[in-house]
DNA sequence: GTCTATAGGTTGATAGAC
DNA sequence: GTCTATCAACCTATAGAC
């Protein structure tokens, strides 16, 4: 509790803007604090120490989004259909209104080293396992492990768009432009629901079945 | 030319794979020349910085990558199918060989700092533009936006897997294994192709042009 | 809670002997 | 071409005054 305008949280401002643009080993603490224009001391009293602060950094935002994802799912019913859970899976990080945390996810998401243990397990193996239950349920005749290889392309094409929004207009000459985000959200999802639907071919389902058995 | 086990090829191996497991900015070319078992001076001598090595590292992979992509398509004829479009995008890149060169190329592409002038620009700017033209033909209907972003959606999927191919059985259970590649190339395809000929929406596809007219 | 000062370690790069 | 030795710059983290 304090008087001025919150240090922790211009910290954590500052530290999401940039871990978004430079990475998170890239960013150092002195980085930060000159941004947030606090004292370099001031991020190993309110957080440990770097690594505490990435953690605290991620966790404010995925977990909001967590929330959301199961507010829809379950505003959605008992059997929601294919949109309906894509459209839950995807909503809450495409329409994020800050224009720094879409970056920041990205990089979350796309840095293999130790994000499986310290982003996977702890943030997304509940919302990832509800997910994959509903798609069961909404694409019956589907193969397991088909269902969970497409969900995982589902997740690249996400993780895709947030690492490359800020510089997608430039790269696509104007084309693409994610701020319009209701008609992004819309296209992933009609992109999405066709490859879900995409019938399953026969070798590669017979090689399936093959491998279960031995 | 040298006698001993030729020290430049020692140092590129060694690159490619710390950095693919750690990243770029977290290895130290000490790291590397221990890894290698050369002196520390030799990356100095052989390649004048840090950056030039990465330099080095990327394009040693991306640029043969590239010319079989080519050679692909030129093998297609003038009007190849989206499925053959889709296996000359994919096939060069999921069917490496060497476990070090998916981990590198999935950090690659997926760290946007300096990439876009570095690695976007230099090395996929012609083969996207390629890429682009013969999916235009092979689906005249489509809008150039869409096509665009259906092809960033693709290039999305493929990243992903690079990315997490070392983790993918770990995480989901031992349901995917990316190690059956002619499997996962099917799969991949299959999906995309659903997506890449999935209808426009309409609202989406409205607005496209609304946008166009100004 | 906020600051200065600094410890203690790592980094990329180079000079110069062999 | 390869090595040792070293520099100057940077890093995270902390001790201690206010």
């Amino acid at each position: 509790m304090n008087e001025k305008v919150d240090t922790k949280a211009r910290i954590l401002d500052a530290a999401e803007k940039l871990f978004g643009e430079r990475g998170f080993e890239s960013t150092s603490l002195r980085d930060i604090t000159a941004e947030a224009q606090v004292n370099l001391a001031a991020v190993n009293y309110h957080f440990q120490s770097k690594d505490s602060l990435i953690d605290a950094v991620v966790a404010r935002r995925i977990e909001p989004i967590n929330r959301l994802r199961l507010g829809m799912l379950d505003a959605a019913g008992p059997n929601p259909t294919l949109e309906q859970i894509l459209r839950a899976f995807l909503l809450p990080v495409l329409e994020l209104k800050r224009d720094a945390v879409m970056p920041l996810l990205g990089r979350t998401l796309s840095d293999p080293h130790q994000f499986v243990e310290k982003v996977y397990k702890k943030h997304l193996l509940a919302i990832s396992e509800r997910i994959h239950r509903e798609l069961a349920k909404a694409l019956p005749g589907l193969p397991v492990a088909e269902l969970r290889w497409r969900l995982y392309f589902a997740a690249g094409v996400m993780t895709y768009i947030l690492s490359w929004s800020k510089v997608l207009p430039d790269i696509s000459g104007g084309l693409c432009d994610p701020s319009d985000r209701q008609a992004l959200i819309d296209r992933v999802i009609d992109f999405l629901a066709a490859g879900f639907r995409a019938p399953v071919n026969e070798p590669a389902f017979e090689r399936v079945l093959l491998e279960k058995e031995g």
